[in-house]
This record gives structure tokens, sequence and C-alpha cells, in this order.
DNA sequence: TCTGGGGTCCTAGGACCC
DNA sequence: TCTGGGGTCCTAGGACCC
């Protein structure tokens, strides 16, 4: 068996934690500058408000209904996140973390428990802990266990865990399933099912292997597999060492001017040079794009990008902030309002596994220890302290004018509250 | 006026090899 | 007249996920 534990609402979740008076108020949690809605409560899912919502189209909905908005506050939702997994930890022998809100728990081997009793006190352990609701499913396949989870969702007298494994309970429950809500069924496919007549997860499972493997290719023969039961995607024990790191922004207002938007990059690319760090890491390419704003067409639209590559592999603020700089002035067009811009790191390696320069190597130990001396004193205080000077002092040309305290992380932002 | 960010894998086609 | 078979690597685009 494999169980599913999938927070409920994560972002509104976390934002109510401190928020207590926010239960049974519509919330929505926004994304970047601002723009959409990517978390909603129950109550904001009711209003009809959909997943990447623009703000400035539900802007009537939230006035009429007193919808309580968020900027997304990924310190707070990443700290939330890691207590929830202290929790699954303590629950099975090996999880596996998929997403900042879901994780799957690997029982194989736990057969004398009863797993509708373990998901729904899993349920109610995680809530008591860490002040997150999360729905717990556990079924034969990791798909099965996402429905199950769903599930619990949908019906609150499963108190948050929901065990499926008996093939009559299967039917039931897939016969009920749209095929759009199976995990690995996306937006292109769903329409060309019902166009077929294949309208839920049952239908599709009725379908031959043959039929799958050659209008959806070897992913949608895993899924129709796992409904049927037989395990088709595997466990990963081990979070896998990336292949990639892209850190990219829109941003609030058009950038036309170069050095501004090379503050940015260089801002980007100093990101992508420290999570290089921290996974103890190096990448031998870099990708650098910027784009102008698609939603006008009243400008003249832009999109450059370069990728480029470094004689030896690094994880050097100084050499990757450079690489970008040089990189943007190359694909920058003048009179164009940059609205977007990235860095991605490819060509990615363990540091271990990297053998070390022949040449200069007394100069790339002192390079080595100015980067260990930024990210220890950057890691030490709330925010950055230390930059390197292309990178400007200005902050990230984006807007969150909703953004609650990191209440769990930054100890100057909580609020003080006098109880009378 | 205002429209997210960060990932993964598969597939098809071209260039090239013996 | 007749025109193989089996690879690799790379890239772009598509599809999917949260």
């Amino acid at each position: 068996m494999f169980a599913l534990a999938d927070c409920n609402n994560f972002f509104v979740s976390c934002e109510r934690v401190f928020r207590p008076d926010l239960e049974g108020r519509p919330v929505i949690v926004l994304s970047n500058n601002d723009g959409c809605a990517i978390a909603r409560s129950n109550e904001a899912k009711a209003l009809g408000i959909k997943m990447g919502d623009p703000l400035f189209k539900i802007r009537h909905l939230v006035q009429a209904h007193n919808v309580a908005v968020f900027s997304g506050n990924m310190t707070l939702y990443a700290d939330f996140s890691r207590r929830v997994r202290t929790v699954l930890r303590e629950s099975a022998p090996q999880i596996e973390v998929y997403s900042i809100d879901e994780a799957f728990l690997d029982m194989r081997g736990m057969d004398n428990i009863n797993f509708d009793d373990f998901a729904k006190n899993l349920s109610a352990r995680c809530r008591r802990l860490t002040g997150i609701p999360i729905s717990v499913g556990v079924a034969p396949t990791k798909t099965l266990a996402k429905i199950a989870a769903e599930l619990c969702k949908h019906y609150p007298k499963l108190r948050g865990g929901c065990f499926m494994h008996r093939d009559e309970d299967i039917e039931k429950v897939l016969r009920k399933t749209p095929i759009e809500d199976v995990w690995g069924i996306g937006r292109r496919s769903a329409p060309r099912l019902h166009l077929s007549g294949i309208h839920t997860a049952w239908d599709f499972r009725q379908l031959s292997e043959e039929h799958i493997r050659n209008r959806m290719g070897i992913n949608g023969v895993r899924t129709w597999r796992e409904l049927h039961g037989i395990p088709s995607i595997g466990f990963e024990h081990q979070p896998r060492s990336k292949q990639s790191i892209c850190n990219s922004r829109s941003f609030s207002h058009e950038i036309y001017d170069l050095k501004l938007l090379a503050t940015q990059v260089a801002k980007f690319a100093s990101m992508t040079a420290e999570k290089l760090r921290s996974e103890g890491s190096l990448c031998s390419e870099l990708t650098v794009f910027a784009a102008t704003n698609r939603f006008r067409d009243d400008e003249p639209q832009q999109y450059g990008n370069i990728k480029l590559s470094f004689p030896e592999p690094t994880n050097s603020t100084l050499h990757i902030v450079r690489s970008a700089r040089e990189a943007l002035a190359e694909i920058f067009v003048p009179g164009c309002g940059y609205k977007k811009a990235g860095v991605i790191a490819s060509g990615i390696q363990p540091r271990e596994a990297t053998p070390h320069s022949m040449f200069d190597a007394e100069k790339q130990a002192q390079h080595e220890r100015l980067m260990r001396a930024m990210d220890s004193i950057n890691g030490k205080h709330d925010g950055k302290n230390v930059v390197i000077a292309s990178e400007g002092m200005s902050r990230l040309l984006s807007s969150s004018e909703h953004r609650s305290p990191r209440y769990t992380t930054h100890w100057d932002e909580i609020p003080v509250v006098t109880i009378k």
C-alpha cells in the first residue's frame, strides 16, 4: 500500500494558523506581484474563484464577498511544509516529498495495521501538532492513493483519512471520478478523451492498453496500469538531485533600461548560485532569458534567450552573475519594455564528484572561502546583508501588498498583540 | 491599469556513426 | 531493376505536475 498525505488548501491553511478569525471566511493567496489566485479556501472555491484567476478579474467577487486576500509568503509556507514533513516521517519508514504540500508514504511492510485508522489518526495528529489540516489516502498505487485523498476533501465524514482497496470500492469511486481529475491526465488529454466518450476514470480503465499506448504514450499506460491497481510509478526513496535550477520573475512594471534590468538579472543569478551551493552542486551551463509583456499587443514583442557554457563547472556568485550580465547585454533590445526575465542553471553535478581545476588551485580555494563567508553571514540574519555590487541595493521589482508576517522565521515581523 | 514560478519526462526529427 | 539496420546525441516542442 501507498499513502498520499496532501495538505488542504495549503497556503491558505498556513495563513489561517495565525489568523483563526479567517476560519469560515473566503481566503485567497496570490502569486508574485499579487497577480493570480494560487490558493483558495473552500469558501473561495465555492464563489467560483479558479486556480490562476488574475486578481483584477475577480475583484468584484473579492469585494462583494469580503474575501481575505494575501500575497504569497513562501518563507512561511516553506517552514510549515517542513513541520508537516516532520510529523509524516514519524509515521512511516519512508516518505517521498512530492511537492511543498504533498508527500507519499511507503506502507509496504506495514501489514498488520488498520490502514483506515492509520490515515485518520495521521490527519488528526498533523492538525494537532502543526495546525495544518491534511487528507490522507491509502491505496494499492500512488494514483489511487491520490484519488482516495481527494475523496477526504469532499466527504468530511471520512475525518481526513480514507483507505481504498476493495475492488468494488475502487470501481464505485472511479465511476464517479471525472477523467480530468486523475493524476497524469492533463489539459490536453482530457478534452480529447471526452470527445471519444471517455468521461470518468472508470471509462478510461476499460480501454485497452494498446489503445492507450498508441494515443498517449508510455505515461498514459502508466496511469492506466495504476488505475488497475498495478504499481507503475516508482517510489523515490531518495530525493533526486535537480537537473536545473531556475530563478525568474515578472516585474511590477515594464523595464526599458538595460542597467536596471541587469540588476534584476544579477539578483536572479545570485539566488541561483546560492541555491547551487546550498545543495552542494555546481553547474556547467547557464541560460538567461528576458521577455516583454505578452498581454500587451500595442507594444513590440520580444523574447531573447541565450545559453552559455562555463569552462569549469561553478557555483560562484561572482562567476554566475558576471556571465548572466554579459548574456543579458547580448539579448537586450533597446526600446523594448521587459516584463519578465530569468536565469536557469543546468548541467548540474555534485561538487565532490567534480575534479578541481589544475590551474589556480590556490585562487579557487580563496574564492570558495569567500562564498562560504557570504553564505554564513547571509544565513545568520534575517535577509541578505552581503550582496555583490552589481545586484544593487534595491529590491526585486515586484509588489506584494498583502503579505502576512513571517511568523515562524522572522521575529521582528511578529505583531504585538495586546490581550485585554 | 492589473495576467505566477519552478520543475520533470517523452517524443520526433535531424545529424552523425559503423 | 535493386537502395539496410542499428545505434547515439542533441534539440525543440509538447505534455504533465504542484
